[in-house]
DNA sequence: TGATATAGGACTAAACTAGTCCTATATCAG
DNA sequence: CTGATATAGGACTAGTTTAGTCCTATATCA
């Protein structure tokens, strides 16, 4: 359904590590010692959210990483993106017309719509609320009072 | 981000097809014709689809499938769900605790929330929709008023 | 100067997707 | 009864994507 890939899982654990200590900076050796994430993988992780501008990194001996911001400006969205590239919808549509029945079909606009309201309602989920920092554990409420405002309120 | 397989767009697009004509019964063959699709990947979706009881079928000559229900009772969720599996989630907490960090991560489960929430936001919109019949084109009302109760509505 | 870190990218193995094809079975016309 | 038409099921292949590792270059500082 929403297929979050591993990657882009482990790039919400790592930015929970850093988000849980904004004033420290952290090397990629001690995030994979207290994550418990392969090394390399860490540190792929790691370039990759450096080149998107999540985080900022300072080289060198006495090195490391840090949020590039406050975790109530990093939201769900920008972490998807950042690992899975722009948003990979529907494919057809994608990539400037590649099906070859899209003049009949109409059905992927409709399926980019729902991508799309979705990834609006990502914008609203920050790093504060998937590292569970926040007061309340994770609060989707924008998403879900949709549903009990669309259709009673079971129970 | 979400990712939607090609074959799920196709099995919307057959079904959409189907929904037109809900009194015809089409054959694969004729579905093919109109959709411009293979048709050996036409029947292999409509096979899919009638295993998880979205269309029924009649055998032999002159057989053909039709919509197993009204369109207003197919959702999004269910033609996701038929073509993708249960729902492919974030890969850790999907098949028992295959995930070596389970203990210290807390983050899959805020994933999994949202992926929830999206899952039952599917659940709103149906095939109706989806195929463009009813006489708004596509109406996600329930997740874009998450967003405008959120966020105060923009222009 | 050398140890420590990040930056970037090449590379491999495994998993998944899309798509085709083959065989079996049900239905009905003649 | 026989043959043509359709679906049912599943095996199989090629292509793509993902996950993960590794190597080289560069920056910082004791
Ligand atoms: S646009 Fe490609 S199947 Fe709809
Ligand atoms: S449970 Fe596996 S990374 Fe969070």
């Amino acid at each position: 359904m929403l297929r979050i890939s591993k990657m882009t899982d482990y790039a919400t654990v790592l930015l929970a590590r850093l988000a849980a200590a904004p004033e420290r900076q952290l090397t990629a050796a001690q995030l994979s010692a207290v994550t418990h994430l392969a090394a390399p993988t860490v540190s792929k992780v790691l370039k990759q959210l450096h080149r998107r501008g999540l985080v900022s990194s300072t080289l060198g001996l006495r090195g490391g990483y840090r949020l590039a911001r406050p975790a109530a400006q990093i939201t769900a969205a920008q972490i998807l993106d950042a690992l899975e590239g722009p948003m990979a919808l529907i494919e057809c549509a994608s990539h400037s017309h590649q099906c070859s029945i899209e003049s009949t079909c109409g059905v992927g606009r409709a399926w980019q719509r729902v991508n799309l309201a979705i990834h609006r309602s990502l914008q609203e989920i920050t790093l504060v609320e998937l590292a569970g920092l926040g007061g309340e554990p994770v609060r989707f409420a924008a998403l879900e009072r949709a549903l009990r405002g669309g259709r009673a309120e079971r129970a």
